[in-house]
DNA sequence: AGCACGCCGACT
DNA sequence: GTCGGCGTGCTC
């Protein structure tokens, strides 16, 4: 007969699947819990403790047997708020994953001494900023009330670069996040990856100052992690700013989600359940109410849809200034020497006269081995006649194979021109530094990769290879770009091979001073088309119709699961009797014993195959036999569409 | 995952 | 006669 709940409900910190899930203890008399605490709690036979988070207080129980007690409070800090501990269960459920997965990517390791210094903070009263804006290059009042009404949408970003190496971009993205923050309102912005972090930090630090800023920091340790982790959960609203696992910040009165470049590779987890943050936020913006702003100089795939759907809305620049792209053709080279062979003649003199301006920017790709074909003819894509999915060599064979499907394509034809003989594609950019040089001597040449990372040039002149994502920023911007490999880049077997060229591209104008030029090398077709005069719209609906016709994400959701071949079999028979709508390409057995199977649904149907898979995924680990690997389900994991490797690998 | 309970071979 | 092999099953 007592007036407070003596039984807690209580998710122990678990990755074994049939453990995911809630446990009832009782609290014993003296000990305060509240939902969202770190417990320490029995778990199993013996003495075996684990820590959890209390979910919920109850009255009663619906477990039959002898509750156990929690044995402590770890701490009494809520880190997993209710509007939280709701996001991350649906997370879970629509990735058929476990919430503990998904609570890890979440939560940062508690630091003790972090925590204690936070309790005890003396919290001055905060004087919320200023507004700035430059809302004037939208329409007007295209900001006010975005977070007030809730509103989902595509914000198109500004190209270009000030004299002190500020992107037009970044600019936008801090003014919009503190002008919601002015209004009261919490904003969690999520960029793709450390460099936009290292650009955005010191420009809302100077705007809004560390009482408001809270930074998600890979790089940073581990209690400076749990520091910005606090600061959201205190009252006052804040700027979350940060890389993926920041669309998770339990920041209080949320008001804006803004996830910049959602078409970046690097907004996909690569760590179970494997979620995108665009559906991170998609949900958490449902579930809240709060606005979800996803920003980019082209709208992605996934953008164009939820805008054909209706769900969003568009925010336009009022004139958007984009350099001019100048397609060039090396078939027009021919009485070039040898020096600049790469290179066509009018881009040739075009640089050079640039790089007496200032800093001229080169971008090619990576260099890598593909097991794509290309049909020999036309050198397009070699694709499956039965699924169009994209056909890989094998070893010591001449008919490809599909990597989807898994179809032998020994009667093959180019969709496009119909010849029947194809040939690997690939690409390699190892020469370019050594023939640039040649081209141009006395420039100076500066390298910038993956090895060789710089994040900004003075607006002297010079030559600056880099390669893609790995552009540094020129002050004022540079004075020409020449886009290189946009052909291979293109015909990557992928999925995302035209949405990631098209930003690699579209990055690079970004770069440019407003008056220079772009030129794109020996490559020509729709795409091109579109890129040389910015008009996305035809492109991108008829990418979304071929997608649909084809049952590809984003028109639907796809599944891709990994297990033994016995896992798979059940698998299989669950998904033909429990998920009809269902289609299945494959199995493809891949390397080693295990098998792979990508599965297609219906987004009405996802939910039921994501609670399908994850019965399977917890009967096979209850049942599980020695050496028997665990089985893998990834939601959207486009990257199985992608070059996947059969015996080639 | 751990950890204990549970029924069959070689040892002091 | 016991000590212990790790197969099977459960964890509030």
């Amino acid at each position: 007969m007592s007036e407070h709940p003596r039984i807690a409900r209580v998710r122990p910190d678990s990755r074994v699947p049939q453990l995911d899930r809630e446990f009832d203890y009782r609290i014993p008399p003296g000990m305060t819990v509240e939902p969202g605490v770190r417990v320490r709690v029995p778990m199993g036979r013996g003495s075996r403790v684990s820590s959890g988070i209390v979910t919920a207080l109850v009255d009663h129980s619906d477990y039959a047997g002898k509750l156990g007690d929690i044995e402590e409070v770890i701490s009494d800090v809520v880190v997993v708020p209710h509007e939280m501990s709701r996001l991350l269960e649906e997370v879970a459920v629509r990735h058929a994953g476990g919430v503990s997965d998904v609570l890890r990517l979440a939560l940062p390791a508690r630091s003790v001494r972090v925590e204690n210094a936070w309790r005890q903070r003396e919290v001055p009263p905060r004087q919320l900023p200023t507004v700035r804006t430059n809302t004037e290059i939208y329409e007007p009042e295209a900001w006010d009330g975005l977070a007030a009404r809730g509103a989902k949408t595509w914000c198109e970003l500004p190209y270009g670069v000030n004299g002190t190496g500020v992107l037009a971009s970044d600019e936008v993205l801090a003014n919009l996040a503190t002008h919601t923050l002015a209004g009261g309102h919490s904003v969690v912005l999520v960029v793709p990856d450390w460099r936009d972090l290292n650009r955005l930090r010191p420009m809302l630090l100077e705007r809004v100052g560390e009482q408001f800023l809270a930074v998600f920091d890979s790089d940073s340790t581990p209690s400076e992690r749990y520091r910005a982790y606090l600061r959201c959960l205190e009252d006052d609203p804040v700027i979350v700013l940060g890389a993926r696992h920041a669309v998770y910040a339990p920041v209080s009165k949320l008001g804006l989600l803004i996830v910049h470049n959602d078409a970046d590779d690097a907004h996909r987890e690569p760590l179970a359940p494997y979620p995108h943050t665009r559906d991170i936020a998609l949900i958490r913006a449902e579930q809240t109410g709060a606005a979800l702003c996803l920003t980019s100089l082209v709208p992605s795939i996934a953008v164009q849809r939820l805008r054909q759907m209706g769900y969003f809305d568009s925010c336009r620049l009022i004139r958007q200034t984009r350099p001019r792209v100048i397609p060039t053709s090396l078939a027009l080279n021919s009485e070039q020497g040898a020096g600049q062979a790469r290179i066509p003649s009018m881009a040739y003199t075009a640089i050079r006269d640039a790089l007496r301006a200032g800093p001229v920017l080169v971008q090619v790709f990576r260099s890598g081995y593909s097991p794509g074909l290309a049909c020999s003819e036309c050198g397009d894509r070699a694709r499956c006649t039965r699924c169009d999915g994209p056909l890989v060599a094998r070893k010591g064979r001449l008919s490809g194979q599909c990597g989807w499907c898994g179809e032998m394509a020994t009667t093959w034809s180019c969709s496009a021109c119909k010849a029947t003989s194809h040939r690997p594609i690939g690409y390699g950019v190892g020469r370019t530094i050594s023939e640039l040089g040649k081209a141009f001597p006395g420039a100076r040449v500066i390298q910038a990769d993956g090895d060789h990372p710089i994040t900004s040039v003075s607006n002297a002149p010079a030559l600056v290879v880099a390669t893609r994502a790995a552009e540094p920023v020129a002050d004022g911007g540079y004075a020409a770009v020449l886009l290189l490999d946009g052909q291979s880049m293109l015909q990557r077997p992928s999925l995302n091979a035209m949405t990631e060229t098209i930003e690699g591209w579209e990055w690079a104008l970004s770069l440019l001073r407003s008056d220079a030029q772009a030129y794109i090398t020996d490559i020509d077709g729709p795409v091109v088309s579109s890129f040389a005069s910015g008009m996305y719209q035809d492109l991108l609906g008829r990418e979304l119709t071929h997608r649909q016709e084809l049952n590809l994400p984003p028109s639907s959701k796809l599944a891709v699961v990994e297990a033994d071949a016995a896992t798979m079999e059940k698998v299989l028979t669950v998904v033909a009797n429990k998920t009809p709508g269902v289609s299945v390409l494959g199995p493809v057995s891949g390397p080693g014993l295990s098998s792979r199977v990508i599965l297609t649904s219906s987004y009405q149907e996802a939910p039921s195959l994501a609670r399908e898979l994850r019965a399977v995924v917890v009967a096979q680990s209850v049942a599980r036999k020695k050496g028997s690997s665990r089985m893998k389900v990834s939601f959207d994991a486009q990257s199985a569409l992608d070059d996947f490797g059969l015996d080639a690998q």
